[in-house]
DNA sequence: GGTAGCCCTTCCCCTAAGGGGAGAGTCAAT
DNA sequence: ATTGACTCTCCCCTTAGGGGAAGGGCTACC
C-alpha cells in the first residue's frame, strides 16, 4: 500500500507517516527501484494504534514505548497500566491547573463592568505586584 | 537598571527578558556605549504585568494586547473583558477536552488488572479500530 | 507518442516561548 | 592587573508535524 492510501486507511496525514518513518516509529519497507514506502496491513495497524494513543494525548515517546508493548505478546500488562496512570495524573495535574486558573480569572472577569469607561479591574489585577 | 536585576525584581528569568525586548513586548533603553539594556521602573511594572497575564495562560500576542490596553488610560473595560471571556472560553474548551479524556483513559485502566499476565484491556483498546 | 494531472520523493523553513551554551566584551572589587 | 560575575550576540534545541519547492513517476486521455 502506498502512503497516501495508508494514511486514509489509518485516518493520518502523509506529512505525519513519513515524519513517523523519519524517527522510526512506523517503519515501511522501501521500493528499490522507486523510493516509495510502501505500508503493509500491520504497518497500518500500528498507525491507527499510534493516531488512537495520540489522541489520548500520550507523547510520541510515550507511543513508542506503547507499540513496544503492543507488538510483545508476553508483556506484563502492569506496565501498559503504569503508563496509563501517570497520564492520567499528567492529565489530573493539568485539570487542577486550568481550574484554579479558571477560578482566578472568572473572578477577575466578574468584578469588571466591561463598558466605555476605562475603570478595569482586571488591568488592576494583572498589574498588582 | 541592568537585565539581571530586572529580571530578579519581575519574577523573570534574563531569557526572558532578551526575549521580550527582541519581539519589541518590553524595550528597555539601550546604553550607547557597552550595549547593555536598561531597565526603567515603568519596564519592570510592564514585565511583571506580562509576567501574571502569562501565568493566566495569555499568549504573548494577547500579551502585548493587554499591555497596549494597560498603557491606555482611556480604553474601554469592554475590550480588556472581552479577551479575557474569550480566554475563558478557551480554558473551558480545554478542561471539557481534557475531562473526556481522562473519562476514557480511565475506563480503560480500570478494567487492566495492571500484573504479570499480558492480558492487556488498555492496549486492546487502543488498537481496536 | 505526448502530455495533463495526481502521486511520490527529499530538502528546507516555520510554529511558541523561550533554554542552553559558546565566545567575547564590561564592570566592580581585590 | 586580575578575577569573577555580569552582559552582549549568535546559533542550535525543544513538540509534532505543516507548508511548499524542486524533481521523478504513474495512469488516462487525445
Amino acid at each position: 500500500m502506498k502512503i497516501g492510501d495508508a494514511a486514509s486507511a489509518a485516518g493520518l496525514t502523509v506529512k505525519t507517516l513519513r515524519y513517523y518513518a523519519n524517527i522510526r516509529l512506523v517503519t515501511p519497507q522501501i521500493s528499490e527501484e522507486t523510493g516509495y514506502r510502501n505500508y503493509a496491513e500491520t504497518d497500518v495497524a500500528k498507525l491507527k494504534f499510534v493516531g488512537t494513543a495520540r489522541r489520548f494525548n500520550f507523547s510520541i515517546e510515550e507511543c513508542r514505548e506503547l507499540l513496544g508493548l503492543y507488538e510483545n505478546k508476553n508483556r506484563p500488562s502492569r506496565e501498559v497500566k503504569k503508563i496509563t496512570l501517570n497520564k492520567l495524573d499528567d492529565i489530573d495535574a493539568k485539570l487542577a491547573e486550568l481550574q484554579e486558573l479558571k477560578q482566578e480569572l472568572q473572578t477577575l472577569a466578574n468584578a469588571c463592568d466591561g463598558d466605555d469607561r476605562p475603570n478595569c479591574p482586571i488591568i488592576d489585577g494583572l498589574a498588582k505586584s
